[in-house]
DNA sequence: GCGACAG
DNA sequence: ATCTTGTCGC
């Protein structure tokens, strides 16, 4: 796969696939949802995914990859900098998810083609973002009760939703990928969220990503 | 021109 | 993301 060298060549690449975006999903529940991501070191970047039950949470297959950074990282272009690694460790697995949770944005990016959304282009499996932190898009504070949200609105139109997954702890953002609708979403998300911020999916990748990358430094 | 800016 | 002790609060 031939990877884009400036940021010149990484945007004409979201501009050439973020027609292909399709945030519909079928309506039917994911079993295996898989969570993504990322630990930075030194001059090494590990990435997991772990597998999990939707029904129990707990999971059932996992894989990690360490590897170089080959792209730096810039707000916008972010994907292209986890990606590579995080593909490698998904072709390791053994089950396929129904669902990819990542750890960043999908469609509430400045260019409506954010990591969740390329992830999902490039493995056709649909995907969703739960960000920490804000990127882009206009809104007001939800609630402070758990499952309160607000819509997330860019240049006119809603890109996604701010969700409070507990009481009065930040809110999380959340977008579709592809494959999958706003509203199923963010129900995922709380679904995923029954005693932390974050899903218990993007916990257990997290987990695992630094452990794997203290193992192969220091 | 001056900020903002996923991880 | 990561560097990092104590500390406020449930």
């Amino acid at each position: 796969m031939v990877w884009p060298r400036s940021a010149e060549e990484a945007e004409k690449v979201q501009e050439d696939l973020r027609g292909l975006v399709r945030a519909e999903g079928d309506g039917r529940e994911p079993r295996l949802v898989a969570g993504l991501d990322v630990a930075y070191g030194d001059d090494l970047i590990a990435a997991a995914v772990t597998v999990l039950d939707a029904s129990s949470l707990e999971v059932v297959e996992s894989s990690v990859v360490v590897d170089r950074p080959v792209f730096p990282y810039v707000p916008g272009l972010f994907a292209f900098r986890e990606l590579p690694a995080l593909l490698d460790a998904l072709r390791a697995l053994e089950t396929v998810p129904d669902l990819l949770v990542c750890d960043g944005h999908g469609l509430a990016h400045p260019r409506r083609f954010g990591l969740a959304c390329h992830l999902g282009i490039l493995t056709g499996v649909p995907s969703m973002g739960v960000g920490k932190t804000f990127l882009v898009g206009e809104h007001v504070e939800p609630g402070r009760e758990r499952g309160s949200w607000t819509p997330l609105v860019h240049e006119g139109e809603t890109v996604g939703r701010t969700v409070r997954t507990q009481d009065g702890i930040r809110p999380v953002y959340v977008s579709s990928g592809h494959l999958i609708d706003l509203p199923a979403a963010a129900r995922r998300v709380l679904e995923l969220s029954p005693s932390y911020r974050l899903p218990e999916t993007t916990r257990s990748a997290d987990r695992l990503s630094r452990s794997a990358l203290r193992e192969a430094s220091g």
